[in-house]
DNA sequence: CTGAAAGCGCTAACAT
DNA sequence: ATGTTAGCGCTTTCAG
């Protein structure tokens, strides 16, 4: 038996295909008699009919579906992101995620190639430098994780500049000076603003702070690197690894152990998101958390205000740094030389 | 400026739709003059045109769209598996991902719903046995870690039967006799075939199983059932628990912690999918790997011969154990006074 | 309360 | 080599 339409449901009943979609749509407030209905939900189960949703999507003003684009759905980080989303939107809209084929991200492109379909709206996670630049909203659009300001597209955000200040400030409490920050090569502001605020916070705090960068956030690209810098980092003088998220920080765990330096006996490592995974690592890793979920709920919030108010505030959702077991105190000649700044 | 359509193309270079549509799915061969073509290109990148998706598949015959249904997209077996299925896809077909809303799986009415649209093909990711039963193909399907024998439906399946014999082996040898498996609460082929070739293997060694559940396989969920259990399996004289998914184990690893019972002395933990961060959990998991991202490829190029060959053979891509730290020698009276059977 | 008709943007026969 | 036409399945005015 083929899939049933609209029509063979409408035929079935003896009755327009109108009605059909009224009723399905539950848009039949005082347009479809109760005896007709009645009728049309029975053959709608009969004929185990179901809109096609691309035709839907065509023909209505009101698709009813959106598209959320993420870098790489297999960093948790956008996986619950994408729950929180539905969370906020399911079952009125149906969510859709589009994710980067270009080196683990998503490019201009995949951004006008979604846009060409009829959608309710359109949620972009972590934007690059590139898709902000060439982004021209054609409906209602929400940022999720950028600092752009663009009229009329409302934008939701971890506070990364608190967070930043706070993980900074307790590696300096912990006698850090010498850092290095393991960045993702990315053109992104968040990755900018995490790199800047916690370089800042250190060199107020008397430290310093040395980027480094791995190609894409990934373990196993951190894992090689971080096996092969991690004795040449203990050797002069770092005591303290920031990565720019925490699945880097899951490769540099695996590549210190791999080069039998201790964490954080003799390095210090923490990471940004705050994974369901970084309470389990072997030293459990302080982060920061973001609240992935968090995000995308407030996202999905705010895009229902653009759709039906045409308007929407931005968000910025509070973060918090999370200590746990993989930052320790600083054990280097610079921090016994000033005990005094120890404050554990 | 509204999104460009193939006519405002065709509008702009002074030709037909049929020409727009021609070039930009590169199917003019022969059919379009490399001068027109030319043109054509300039003005589709002038006005920035994307075909819309919706409308290619309402009227292709290829609308060139899979739909990949899963129950959890934040399990990283499924966005590995879909991370290996676009590998295999990508760019001919577009891969769509539809997740489960009741309870976490997805249910017959998310099938229907998919098949209602016009795609090329559909793929199930661990469906259930109510999925199973209401499933009537409209179209080339293909089953993953399912033992379902449909007609004309390829399935792409792990080899959990001998990674579950393996593992099951591997307790033997480490002198466990008494086991738990936690399972997932879900009416699951594959769960039913880990359990009971874990249980008869175990069983054949002289070992007993009992079995428990969870609701879900979900860290939390399974982190305070084990805080609560823990203690007590120990007290009984159980000296391992086998769990169905590596999130689970995840919980149990927590939970046990909590609960001070210590991961392998006192409790050996052992999961299913080898995800990757299970070379990170402390103590590092002994798992079994099932090569999620195999999976998804191999279902990905099995999707393609049936798209194309209307054939294809079904797959078992090969499983293997891996050994790591949370599996250790059972330390009870039973193995204790037996210690000829201790061979680690 | 109900139906007819006109598209949404695209592809696929069928002309030319 | 190119254009014309007729839908894909649905929603949406607009008449009744």
């Amino acid at each position: 038996m083929a899939i049933a339409t609209a029509q063979d449901v409408a035929r079935r009943v003896g009755c327009s295909t109108t009605a059909i979609s009224l009723v399905v749509n539950g848009r039949d407030a005082g347009r479809v008699s109760p005896e007709l209905r009645a009728r049309i939900l029975d053959a709608v189960d009969a004929l185990n009919y179901a809109p096609n949703a691309q035709a839907q999507g065509l023909a209505s003003s009101h698709p009813n579906q959106v598209s959320l684009l993420c870098p790489d759905i297999r960093n948790p980080f956008f996986s619950e992101l994408f729950h929180g989303l539905t969370d906020a939107l399911a079952p009125d809209f149906s969510v859709n995620i589009v994710v980067g084929t270009e080196n683990f991200d998503y490019g201009p492109a995949a951004v006008r190639q979604v846009q060409a379909n009829k959608i309710s709206g359109l949620i972009l996670a972590s934007p690059s430098a590139r898709v902000l630049e060439s982004l021209r909203p054609a409906g209602p659009t929400v940022l999720i994780d950028s600092l752009a300001v663009l009229p009329g597209v409302p934008t939701v955000n971890p506070d990364v500049r608190g967070a930043a200040t706070d993980l900074a400030e307790h590696l300096l409490r912990l006698g850090h000076r010498q850092v290095v920050y393991l960045d993702v090569d990315r053109a992104k502001e968040t990755f900018h603003l995490r790199r800047t605020v916690i370089n800042a916070a250190l060199t107020t705090g008397g430290g310093t702070m040395t980027v480094d960068r791995v190609r894409v956030a990934d373990i196993a690209t951190a894992t090689d690197y971080a096996e092969a810098h991690a004795r040449g980092w203990v050797a002069t003088g770092v005591t303290a690894i920031v990565c720019a998220d925490d699945l880097i920080a899951y490769g540099v765990l695996l590549g210190a152990a791999a080069a039998g330096v201790n964490v954080p006996a003799q390095l210090s490592v923490s990471g940004f998101n705050d994974l369901q995974f970084s309470a389990l690592t072997n030293p459990a890793l302080t982060t920061v958390d973001f609240n992935a979920r968090a995000l995308g709920t407030a996202a999905g919030r705010t895009l229902r205000e653009r759709v039906e108010t045409g308007q929407a505030d931005n968000v910025i959702w509070r973060s918090r740094l999370v200590v746990r077991a993989s930052t320790g105190v600083a054990l280097t000649h610079a921090a016994l030389a000033t005990p005094g700044t120890l404050h554990v």
